[in-house]
DNA sequence: ACGCCTTGTCATATATAATTGACATTCCCC
DNA sequence: GGGGAATGTCAATTATATATGACAAGGCGT
């Protein structure tokens, strides 16, 4: 899953004004906040700048975080 | 443009070694360093767990972390 | 000089992301 | 209890990411 959805409701915009101001279908973003499919780098850029974040706190899972911690505290 | 190749040499790794070790073509690893197509979401995330990394290190436009960081110091 | 690995690139084919239009459902407001 | 906005979802189409096979050029060791 992604924070997608939990970003856009924390602007209080519907699919359809995010879509809108990325420049994509309102189906696309439903598509992406429920995870049906693999979005492409640049709509996910996209995303994190109408969001306000960025692609690690948008898409980066959580697991791989908590990995990637583990390797620099030792 | 993108960090792939500077993290991929860092690594002594080849085109087509990375490419096996994520699942793809060759080509497909070229393309993105090269920055001919924009690649998925699962690609971008695979690529960074490879080469030991992150999204936002590989693929988030300098540019944009800096006006983040203007937002974030006021 | 030869061979091998690496990289860039082409052309064709396939898988899938993204669009468009539509419909049903839920929720909220009047 | 009727009307609109928001969401989920379907079918069909278009755009493009990715695969496959191939070839040329440069680097490096022997």
């Amino acid at each position: 899953m992604n924070r997608v959805r939990e970003f856009r409701k924390a602007l209080h915009l519907s699919q359809l004004a995010l879509a809108n101001e990325i420049g994509v279908a309102r189906q696309t973003v439903n598509l992406i906040e429920n995870a049906k499919y693999n979005p492409s780098l640049d709509l996910c850029i996209s995303l994190a700048q109408a969001l306000h974040t960025d692609l690690n706190t948008l898409f980066w899972p959580p697991t791989l975080a908590a990995a990637k911690e583990d390797e620099q505290d030792g």
